[in-house]
DNA sequence: ATCGCCCAATTGTCTGTGCATATCCACCGA
DNA sequence: TCGGTGGATATGCACAGACAATTGGGCGAT
């Protein structure tokens, strides 16, 4: 029984409802007598399931189960197009990877999959002026938008064909935007 | 001697240049024994240091300063605004927390900031025709801006301040957007 | 009923040991 | 010279035990 045997059959029973929001979890010594393993590896799970915002962990008051109901990310979408044009500058956009993966583990408990799930990860540039402007890094889940599995995202964006092809999406729960650092630069 | 001293130390280290990116650390083994502490312990503050992004492991091969140079975050700043007005809808912004605190571990990688550094930590809100529409939660370094410790945020926002008190800032490295938990909501 | 104190439950962390796993590199054979 | 192979090495992980730190809740005093 490793730490991630334990992550995943913790995440699996909070995913399937056996574990549910707000609920208060086992102990870790309980954890540990119940999947036959020490301590410190329901503690090492435990913490990157609280590490992932999944759980809320307290010194004697133990861990729950986090309320994060996976509402809409109510998000402005379409920006990047908007934002270069209206610089004045030519809008160029290209896809520069399209891989259907499992989804790790943080990802899966963001958007309350099931283990084994396959999303589709695309990463794609966006220039203005000829110029590297954004890079984007995305992950969208086929069972929500099964259509998109058959898109290529050669020469359309994600972005825009979300909003073309929905009339409403809670397709992308986060995301995050960091400087880029050289492997992307380059 | 615990994980964080270690990790802490380490981030100094590589904040000060003794650590260059790109050059290789010392093996765990050599660490526990220059710190006297146990290997785990070395291992925990290098594996945060990984999951921070701050260093790269592999097997065998050993541990590298990860190349991060920090570099500014060219990155749209004023957009949301914008995108309210845009919409038709009336801007309305509020100031929810202004606290100046020690920098988190994982921020002082990203912004390569000194131990005990304090950054201004914002949080504020954009509404909508009242409605909530987005929610921001900022790090500002008061290195880089000096004079944002005397700005109060009142009335008017950390971006809009920014780009009118600054030419050109590399203040804001990261941000992430996620969709409001049930506290934040509220 | 309220306030304050103390206890116990729970998580946080360190130690030392042992083994698993990946992989770099040197060596050897074709 | 090239390619395969095995050993050495660094990290990855597990375990058992121990102690620290936090804090919820009970209990007693006012």
């Amino acid at each position: 029984m490793t730490f991630r045997d334990v992550k995943a059959d913790l995440l699996d029973q909070i995913a399937r409802g056996a574990l549910r929001p707000g609920s208060q979890m086992p102990s870790e010594m309980e954890l540990a007598e119940k999947y036959g393993c020490a301590r410190a590896t329901v503690n090492r799970a435990m913490r990157e399931l609280a590490d992932d915002g999944i759980v809320e962990r307290k010194r004697k008051a133990g861990t729950r189960v986090r309320e994060a109901p996976i509402r809409q990310a109510r998000f402005s979408i379409p920006i990047v197009r908007a934002e270069i044009t209206a610089l004045g500058a030519e809008y160029r956009y290209a896809l520069v990877a399209r891989e259907p993966q499992v989804a790790p583990d943080w990802l899966r408990g963001r958007l309350g999959l099931n283990p084994g799930q396959e999303v589709l990860h695309l990463i794609c540039m966006h220039y203005a002026d000829g110029l590297p402007y954004q890079h984007e890094d995305r992950w969208i889940n086929p069972e929500v938008v099964p259509s998109v599995m058959a898109e290529d995202f050669l020469t359309v964006g994600p972005n825009e064909w979300l909003v073309a092809a929905l009339p409403f999406s809670d397709v992308e729960i986060s995301f995050s935007a960091v400087e880029a650092d050289r492997e992307v630069a380059d």
